[in-house]
DNA sequence: TCCTTTTTGTTGACAAGGAAACAATCGTGC
DNA sequence: GCACGATTGTTTCCTTGTCAACAAAAAGGA
């Protein structure tokens, strides 16, 4: 295999374990399972986090959140509040008993963050101009995808 | 932002759109999902297929397999077979009504190959060099938090 | 041979999440 | 003020896939 397919090979071994990649062994909090982990830290990094504000962020159909931020109400471990002058929103806050998570997840994703800094920084400036330029190429590539799949069809030749 | 952060922006950008990386804006065959057609394909592939190494190939447990190919048999997409040997084991192969995705999609993956592969000749070989050693680097990383994933105890009530 | 362990494929119960329908409320235009 | 479209959150239905239990056959080992 030469230099260009090993290239991709290792880009296509990234993928498949991109939810390893972006979230390494964190997150073991007993009966929660990481999207309702991953649900509690953007509750508690959003001001005025809500349904919509977190589905956005975590990519999910409020649905979705909306489900997830009933259990966690039910346990306790967020809190909903809502303004006087809007009687529609409805906003979340970390409670009490979901603090010591969100601290204990946001040193383990700080800390998986800088491992790969770590790799980065092993590099040059000069190599790591390479990297970059290589990875927005990649990423390129992804978005003309995307753009296809959410395209209409009238606009794909 | 400085680079290195950038870098691992990029990279985080990459895992979060791994499915569309993976497979692009490939396959829309009507009422096929992306899971159905690469079943197709790695029966097509591989000699012999039954469902333990469609399993293995897709990263999926073999329960979910046995459940796709019951679906694909029934739309006569793929057929069964065993060999006078051993009464146990199912093989499958593409049947006559599964030919034209199998074939569809073979050319569609080999056309998102070869747009990957360009994207990386663009790049001089020692270039090639730093990008290669770099995601084996992040790979390594990965890999390391699988072992720790699989190590831990799941006793967790 | 006979007995035990492994492997293979299937199934049912379950959970996660999307799609769409829905009600309630907001906000803008008039 | 009022009307109407847009937003927000919730719920129901459906699909997908895992897990665990299971039966049948195979593979070894004494």
């Amino acid at each position: 295999m030469d230099q260009p397919h090993r290239i991709v090979a290792e880009l296509i071994k990234i993928a498949e374990h991109a939810d390893a990649f972006r979230h390494g062994s964190e997150d073991f909090y007993g009966p929660l399972n990481l999207t309702e982990v991953h649900c509690i830290h953007w509750i508690g990094i959003l001001d005025h986090a809500n349904v919509t504000k977190v589905s956005n962020e975590m990519g999910m159909t409020r649905g979705a959140i909306s489900k997830i931020c009933k259990k966690l109400l039910q346990k306790q471990l967020i809190e909903s509040y809502q303004e006087p002058e809007n009687n529609k929103n409805i906003y979340f806050r970390v409670a009490d008993g979901g603090k010591d998570i969100f601290e204990a997840h946001k040193v383990t994703h700080n800390q998986k963050f800088g491992e790969k800094i770590n790799i980065v920084k092993k590099y040059d400036a000069d190599e790591q101009a390479v990297i970059l330029r290589f990875l927005m190429d990649i990423n390129g590539l992804v978005e003309s995808s995307l753009e296809k799949i959410y395209a209409t069809p009238s606009d794909v030749d």
